[in-house]
RNA sequence: CGCGGGGUAGAGCAGUCUGGUAGCUCGUCGGGCUCAUAACCCGGAGGCCGUUGGUUCAAAUCCUUCCCCCGCAACCA
């Protein structure tokens, strides 16, 4: 049964580092959705990939001493290592430093350029150089950089642009008329009213700042800039032709059926991209899902934050099938979901151990106690057979229904609430009861054949989320019908068949403490390692500045000052406005730390530094007249001090 | 008044569109069962459904006031 094609994809991964649970998590998500779309009869292209070019990775491989190319092919390996490692059934593995891809993506930025769609602009003064970043006259901050806030260069630099604007107005309109076009929902008006109606900027398309992206191939100055070169990675495999003669999978497969995405990319592939290709004249995707974030606790999961989990060592502790369960039914639709190694094992436990693994075990166990594993349906009815029997059929068409709103998570709540019902159909029939009565042998047959059938039902429906321990139910049950058309009517488990003899059991429940005690120690053995490899790198971070002359550091004038007065700025968030008493002079001075002191206040009275021959500059709306130095640790700012009691105005050396 | 989401049992969530017995999972307490992985099944305790006022025979649900949390945007001299 076909039932038409279905493009389906995750967004391309950075190729500049390991990859955590939550990265990870994307992957499991589309490969769930696209397992499941093939089940159904769809003909399903999953495609994912990795992003390679930019700054970052260019600088990045010249640390490590290799070249880019070497750099991205060693981590675009691992990457596909870990995808494979999970079990992901894509399709096809894009690489935009394909030859393919780089020749379409020429392609494309040529023909945007010929209809006028991308042009040839000029920055005058407006380069960051330490930022690397361009920016319009709009976005600058009292003529200064807005991210660092330094002067930004005359450089005179020609960079191609976007004109997105030309085509705002068409999108506004498409996503009004397709509300499934952005989802979740909510997400919708936020992009809508905070980029789309204040009116889009030019795109900057193009740089000339780095070498290692695709070149211009008509301006070879220029490589095109990240937008172009990773967006159209989801054409460019498909066989897009700029020039129209498209490659069949193309014509098959475009527009693509949902992007999966993380929600903080929901901006470029809900605008940008439309807009992309809107100038190219295609159809837009049907759908753009921004998924949410796989917490640790309750907090963001980075490197630098030291808690990632990693899915590697998820997979060493407890199996593929069990990362894949718990990443898959412990995230909200919409809300971010949360692991931490205690909720995990909670999980497994309580549901692959308790209730999948155990029903089939003991289920097995009976049918090869009472009947040498002999599937046998004799059909001798009882009333609450058929509550049961309806459970299952039914949760066919819920898990159904969860799956096309993208509710994966409900959707395998559906197949584990007709699990549960198993249970407790047994206890409602007592097979050990049942088996001691001779006349009662059919009844027994027929119970059993319920609970095999209604477990094959589970398994079936189980294959996209956990394929192996589906598959390995399915082996158990000897069974070949493992379609969604096998499920149509209740009965169709072969019988005459054997069930197999002796059941593995394919979760053992796990002892929470002694598991966390074993990640403990090998955690702490892991660090060990780390630190002796950190204590080498950390000498190439310190150095990452270029070293500068004393008159350089002479430029600076710093000064001790007393805080006077420290309230938070009325009109942002991050910004504290500081009055230090300098000894000669009291001075303002605005600095983003609000986040980390709670009680401004309580500053009052403290000793800080101050750079005080810094320019003065506008901080929405008030004026700063200096800086403040601060310590970091952890992403965190704290202001640097002094132990003695030094007159304010003091000179800092 | 920048835009949006949320506040329901100890924890995590559903229910809100379309008012009518407040529900699920985990935890906890008690009971049952012995086919099974100390598992499974049943029952209990535990909720001013964030707050104020209103509409209604009836409000978790509709309107209103305020408070708190979380995204996005802005902001980090």
């Amino acid at each position: 049964m076909n039932k038409g094609n279905y493009y389906i994809t995750t967004a391309i991964a950075y190729t500049s580092g390991r990859p955590h649970i939550g990265n990870t998590y994307e992957i499991i998500l589309t490969d769930a959705i696209a397992r499941y779309r093939r089940l159904q009869g769809y003909n399903v292209f999953f495609q994912t990939g990795t992003d390679e070019h930019g700054q970052k990775i260019e600088e990045k491989a010249a640390e490590a001493g290799v070249t880019p190319q070497a750099f991205v092919d060693d981590i675009a390996g691992k990457i596909r290592q870990n995808f494979d490692m999970m079990n992901a059934s894509y399709d096809y593995f894009v690489r935009t430093t394909d030859k393919k891809h780089i020749e379409k993506v020429q392609g494309i930025f040529k023909k945007l350029y010929e209809q006028d769609d991308i042009y040839k602009g000029k920055y005058e003064g407006l380069y960051c150089t330490p930022c690397e970043s361009f920016w319009t006259q709009s976005q600058l901050v009292d003529g200064k950089c807005p991210d660092c806030g330094r002067e930004v260069q005359k450089t005179s630099e020609e960079a191609y642009f976007f004109r997105m604007n030309k085509y705002a107005d068409r999108l506004i309109q498409y996503i009004e008329d397709h509300p499934e076009f952005i989802q979740p929902e909510s997400r919708k008006n936020e992009m809508v009213n905070n980029f789309l109606k204040p009116g889009l900027q030019d795109l900057c398309v193009s740089r000339t700042s780095f070498k290692w992206g695709i070149p211009v191939d008509f301006d070879d100055k220029h490589v095109v800039y990240v937008w172009i070169d990773a967006l159209s990675n989801y054409i460019t495999s498909l066989g897009y032709d700029p020039k129209g003669n498209h490659e069949e999978n193309f014509k098959a497969f475009w527009p693509a059926d949902v992007h999966i995405i993380g929600k903080d990319i929901l901006r470029f592939h809900t605008i940008y991209w439309p807009i992309m290709l809107m100038a190219l004249d295609l159809p837009l995707p049907k759908q753009v899902f921004g998924h949410p974030w796989l917490l640790v606790g309750d907090g963001k999961m980075s490197k630098s934050k030291g808690n990632a989990i990693y899915a590697d060592e998820l997979v060493k502790y407890f199996g593929v099938d069990a990362v894949r369960y718990f990443c898959l039914h412990e995230m909200p639709f919409a809300q971010d979901g949360s692991i931490t190694w205690e909720l995990f094992i909670e999980r497994i436990n309580s549901d692959l151990a308790n209730i999948l693994g155990n029903l089939v075990n003991r289920t097995i166990s009976m049918s090869n106690k009472y009947f040498d594993g002999v599937i046998s349906n004799p059909n001798v009815k009882e009333d609450l057979d058929q509550e049961l029997i309806d459970l299952a059929l039914n949760s066919v068409k819920n898990v159904e229904h969860k799956m096309s709103d993208l509710h994966v998570g409900d959707a395998i709540d559906e197949i584990f609430t007709l699990l549960r019902r198993c249970n407790k159909y047994i206890d409602e029939t007592s097979p050990w009861v049942l088996c001691k009565d001779e006349s009662k042998k059919d009844r027994l047959a027929s119970v059993l054949y319920n609970l095999l059938e209604c477990i094959r039902y589970s398994a079936v429906l189980l294959r996209p989320f956990m394929p192996d321990t589906a598959d390995t139910i399915l082996d158990e049950l000897n069974t070949k019908h493992r379609d969604l058309e096998s499920l149509e009517t209740f009965g169709q488990l072969e019988v005459n068949n054997k069930v197999i003899e002796t059941p593995v059991m394919m979760f053992a429940r796990i002892n929470e403490k002694e598991m966390l005690d074993k990640i403990e120690a090998d955690h702490a053995l892991e660090e060990k390692k780390m630190e002796e490899i950190k204590q080498a790198e950390e000498v190439v971070e310190e150095t990452k500045k270029p070293q500068i002359t004393y008159d350089d550091f002479d430029k600076l004038e710093m000064r001790l000052g007393t805080i006077v007065k420290c309230e938070k700025h009325p009109k942002a968030d991050r910004l504290l406005v500081f009055q230090i008493d300098l000894g000669d002079e009291v001075r303002q001075i605005i600095s983003g730390i609000a986040e980390f002191y709670d009680d401004p206040a309580a500053l009052e009275g403290r000793k800080v530094v101050a750079v005080t021959n810094l320019k003065p500059v506008k901080l929405r709306g008030l004026e700063s007249n200096g800086m403040l130095l601060s310590a970091e640790v952890d992403n965190k700012l704290d202001l640097v001090t002094v132990l003695r009691d030094i007159p304010s105005g003091a000179g800092v050396n």
